[in-house]
DNA sequence: CCTACCGATCGGTAGG
DNA sequence: CCTACCGATCGGTAGG
């Protein structure tokens, strides 16, 4: 379930017309059953020759920002096309449709904020008290929203009804996950005392107030993820 | 500029195909330039006819529902003239693009929710204490967002980037004086040690975790807006 | 408001 | 991946 591609070492949201020089293939998602044999002859930039997985990951990282910016349905896989440097028809050769690129985005931008906040969770020690780990929590969900490598989660907050019901069930699973680690914090703040909402309704009320902040932060206005996340402690956790 | 309509009277978010017997012409939004001379003979069903400012209202409460459900950019203006039981041209005779039809939608939105919590605040006694006040604003804002009435504001929310330059502009003009109502009482609640965090950035954490309930209510699981409102409280303000 | 219509754009495909 | 293309849909308009 958890088949995280090597997606964290990879920068999103670089907007690249051509790429230089192919980079080394990227072992993770396999290419969509090309035959493995080589042409005769010159080597032609043919479909045989092209990082499949490299050109994959550009559609995405540009796709999520036009959604991002313009919406889904405003936005043409034209437009996503020319964004990456290829032609009309081929994302297609890509993504069996505009629906299925969608999708993709918020898989893979769920499975790594899933990844990433479960290294975060277990890097902190055993003893770590409950007010800090919430702290982690927050600041770490502000670097998926607001981070350098950030838009595909986003995406997944605002275009959430362009989903299909199928699609919406799949990314629902790796978002329950998400949301369940939060679960057991919450909780136990509200048992000593620090979170006075009932936990349930809190952690909605919290999502929602740190999902904002994609709509008006910005981050040369001076205010730092780590100031952020202070402040939204500050708003939620009592500090006696 | 405050030229409120007859909004509050009318039902908007009913849906009705060729509404029964036509209502009493609405005083508020002028016609659009239509002669007042009578058609000689037996009174046919003409443009003379038509109650324009009921079929305007039609128009903005379906295109606000289906704004909603499916975005803007995925409803096309056909959706919206079946919706109300016309044809696929006759909602340009009552505005002149699809996109004056969202705008029209927000900004009747934002007046309408300006008065109603202006009226809101009024009520309110001289000496209402100031955790109060806060509880009444967020109750409003509740109102607006998820009650019998509600969906021009839910649409203001998730269509804002659908706006142009010029209309953002508009609306923001109406919004921003919604929205100072809450500093003075953020600003008293911090000074009295009640809410701990920064007053300003506290007020865009408290706009998204109300706003995100538009995604997640549903007056059917139980919780009244009341409620809503009493753990809102309970999570932002300090109860001694 | 309806009728009849147009030009532009869009998602997607066949075949290489 | 490109070329060349298609059918469908869409915003909008003229004229009544």
């Amino acid at each position: 379930m958890l088949k995280i591609s090597g997606f964290a070492n990879l920068p999103p949201m670089t907007r690249t017309r051509k790429p230089a020089a192919p980079a080394a293939p990227a072992p993770q998602t396999p290419p969509p059953a090309e035959p493995a044999r080589r042409p005769r002859g010159r080597p032609r930039k043919t479909a045989l020759e092209i990082d499949d997985g490299n050109r994959r990951r550009a559609l995405m990282d540009c796709a999520a920002e036009l959604f991002l910016t313009q919406g889904y349905a405003a936005t043409s896989v034209r437009d996503i096309a020319a964004a990456v440097g290829m032609h009309s028809g081929s994302p297609f050769y890509f993504f069996k449709s505009k629906s299925d690129l969608l999708h993709a985005v918020m898989h893979e931008g769920m499975l790594q904020a899933e990844l990433s906040q479960q290294q975060a969770m277990q890097a902190l020690a055993p003893d770590t008290p409950i007010a800090e780990r919430l702290r982690t929590l927050i600041r770490h969900h502000f670097e998926v929203l607001l981070g350098p490598r950030s838009g595909f989660i986003p995406v997944m907050l605002y275009e959430w009804r362009s989903l299909t019901a199928v699609q919406r069930n799949d990314v629902s699973g790796i978002k329950d996950r998400y949301e369940a680690v939060w679960a057991p914090v919450l909780e136990q703040l509200h048992a000593q005392g620090a979170l006075q909402a009932d936990p349930g309704v809190a952690r909605l009320y919290i999502f929602g107030a740190l999902h904002w902040a994609v709509q008006w932060f910005s981050p040369r206005k001076g205010m730092t993820l780590d100031q952020l996340s202070d402040q939204a402690m500050a708003l939620f956790i009592r500090k006696d």
